[in-house]
RNA sequence: GCGUGAGUAGCUCAGCAGGAUAGAGCGUCCCUCUCCUAAAGGGAAGGCCGCGGGUUCGAAUCCCGCCUCGCGCACCA
């Protein structure tokens, strides 16, 4: 039995009690979304419900009255074996271990579809992250989003939303001219000009397109830049994509401001915005009144001297959003970038959406990891790709998905290195290898899943790991509602210690040459289940589960 | 100044979508392998949940005020 089946047999039991007179509570305040939770402390059953403490003000009843008249249709639902009042009057429920069993079987007809639910079925979303400048390598600044934006496009999928993972290439603006004018600066030994990038991977960046265009010096500074730029763009564009890749983090979407420019959308976002009228002229300057909603200045969108902001083309970008169907746009930002919210709301609002529900702008606080080496390749900052070279994927990847985004992080690598307890990736890779390893085991000692009897897995160890194995689902579909994946990774936690105490408490292959029973087949189910529900919360991390350590 | 995030065990942090005795890992101190990965497990010790008010059956959690720290407040991108 899932924790989901229980609170639906409870809350049938509810509606009948009020429609059998027992019990009179207006029926809007009867929770539509009852949850029973699991008790921290054992001697309170396997699940327990606050509902009767939540029903005592609409009843006009003590909250022990109420629990009284529901603890006996409770006590009747297949499977439950106990129901007591304990408290205050909370109702706390003891299943049957056979019901609690059939659990293992059912993970396992799932397989890696278990945990997937449809709590955002019918959700239209584009996700928004990273979004690098192309103008030079990933840093860190960009890690902790790329392993939590796609984190969080994976808990989102498993929850029945419909998901465009998009970067927003800023490939337009001074910043690109200031790009190709280092690397031609580069191309022609020339020192870093006024405003330039720095760093030995423009120099790199001046080998490859000289390796593309071996004439490029003989044309002048103006007809060379404009190739430069486009030769340099690409192949830093590549190097990102590339250490994405190995990150494990995939776009399917890369939106270039460039194209939003030359196909006119700017102007055009202008001009609806002045359609809806939010938009005035003041000073040479063409402006959006984001006042008129929560932002706590007006912007400029069109320079007095005719260029159009930054602003103006996010403006246009919202609208490509908004024009391609996404109901839901989700951004990812910096900390540093929270000033933010307030003028993309306001672009929300200005082009007749709901900021409260038609945008959403995550901000996650700054990284920092201790001990980092600072890239040589690429001046002052910390390479994506070096802490990748460094710490591993795995490592890297789950330490930043293992944290809520809105809290401040500082990385211990050497703590990342250790195969110990110590360090939260190994833990719960380890109880994965060490689950294939029994699997391996049982299958030289001729223990297979050729039997299944549930009310054998009756060890108190066995019902903690089965409850934390059904509340799984309900923790992924959490993680997508609050866009908080760190609460899969601490789930795979508590699940690897109920797995290592059961698999201290309970073996799965007989001892020397104690005959195979059921019970240790049965016990098998519960071990590979154990080992699917690891993998796949694993997976929805974007941290590999291996077979051996 | 305004906005915004944080403050919980010696350390790093969960818990904040109100619930029972506030949790985990590390560190300290005990204990458990002739038997599936001891790379593990069990136990002990350790807390004015920043401070002060309020809301209610109940507050680490919600509201108000204050203190400390981080970040941000461009016709830059």
């Amino acid at each position: 039995m899932t924790p989901e089946e229980l609170s639906a047999a409870i809350t049938a039991c509810l509606h009948d009690a009020i429609a059998a007179g027992d019990l009179s509570v207006p029926a809007e305040a009867v929770p539509s979304g009852l949850r029973v939770e699991r008790p921290k402390n054992r001697e309170h059953g396997d699940w327990a419900t606050n509902i009767a403490l939540q029903l005592a003000k609409p009843a006009g009843l003590p909250p022990r009255k109420i629990a009284e008249v529901l603890s006996s249709r409770l006590a009747g639902i297949p499977g439950v074996a106990g129901v007591d009042i304990a408290g205050p009057g909370f109702l706390n429920i003891t299943v049957d271990a056979s019901s609690a069993g059939l659990l293992a079987r059912s993970i396992l007809e799932a397989g890696e579809h278990y945990g997937e639910n449809k709590a955002l079925t019918g959700h239209v979303v584009n996700m928004e992250f990273v979004s690098a400048n192309p103008t030079g390598p990933l840093h860190l600044g960009h890690t902790r989003w790329a392993a939590l934006g796609d984190a969080i496009a994976r808990v989102l999928r498993a929850s029945g939303a419909e998901v465009t993972a998009e970067y927003y290439i800023n490939d337009a603006g001074t910043q690109m001219n200031n790009f190709a004018a280092s690397v031609l600066a580069a191309i022609n030994g020339r020192p870093t000009p006024e405003g330039g990038y720095p760093g030995q991977y423009i120099d790199d960046l001046a080998k490859a397109v000289l390796t593309e265009h071996p004439a490029i010096r003989e044309l002048t500074d103006e007809a060379a830049l404009p190739v430069v730029r486009n030769a340099a763009y690409a192949a830093q564009m590549a190097d990102i994509k590339a250490t994405l890749a190995d990150f494990g983090v995939h776009f399917d979407v890369y939106f270039s401001e460039q194209e939003l420019h030359e196909g006119g959308a700017v102007e055009k976002a202008v001009a609806r915005l002045r359609e809806q009228g939010h938009v005035y002229d003041d000073g040479g300057a063409v402006w959006l009144r984001t006042t008129d909603f929560t932002d706590d200045r007006d912007r400029v969108m069109i320079r007095a001297n005719g260029e159009p902001t930054y602003f103006a083309a996010d403006a246009a970008y919202y609208l490509a959003k908004k024009d391609r169907g996404f109901e839901e746009k989700i951004y990812l930002l910096g900390a540093d970038h929270h000033g933010y919210i307030g003028r993309l709301k306001a672009i929300a609002a200005a082009a007749g959406d709901d900021p409260e529900k038609n945008i959403e702008v995550l901000i996650g606080q700054l990284v920092s990891v201790n001990g980092a080496k600072l890239s040589k390749r690429a001046g002052n900052i910390i390479e994506l790709r070096d802490l990748l070279n460094w710490l591993g994927k795995d490592a890297l990847r789950y330490s930043l998905a293992r944290y809520p985004a809105d809290s401040p992080l500082t990385l211990e690598p050497e703590q990342l290195k250790k195969n110990t307890n110590e360090n939260p990736v190994f833990y719960v890779q380890y109880a994965h290898a060490r689950i294939c390893a029994v699997g391996r085991n049982a299958a030289a000692a001729g223990v297979d899943r050729s039997a299944f009897d549930a009310s054998l897995l009756d060890h108190a160890t066995e019902s903690e790991l089965l409850a934390q194995l059904g509340s799984y689902p309900s923790v992924v579909a959490d993680a997508a509602r609050f866009r908080e994946p760190h609460r899969v990774a601490r789930h795979l936690e508590v699940i690897a210690g109920a797995y290592h105490r059961w698999y201290d408490a309970c073996r799965v292959t007989p001892v020397g040459d104690d005959p195979v029973t059921d019970v240790n087949r049965t016990r098998l189910w519960l071990n590979d289940a154990t080992g699917q529900v690891l993998a796949n919360g694993l997976d929805l991390l974007g941290v590999s589960a291996p077979e051996r350590m």
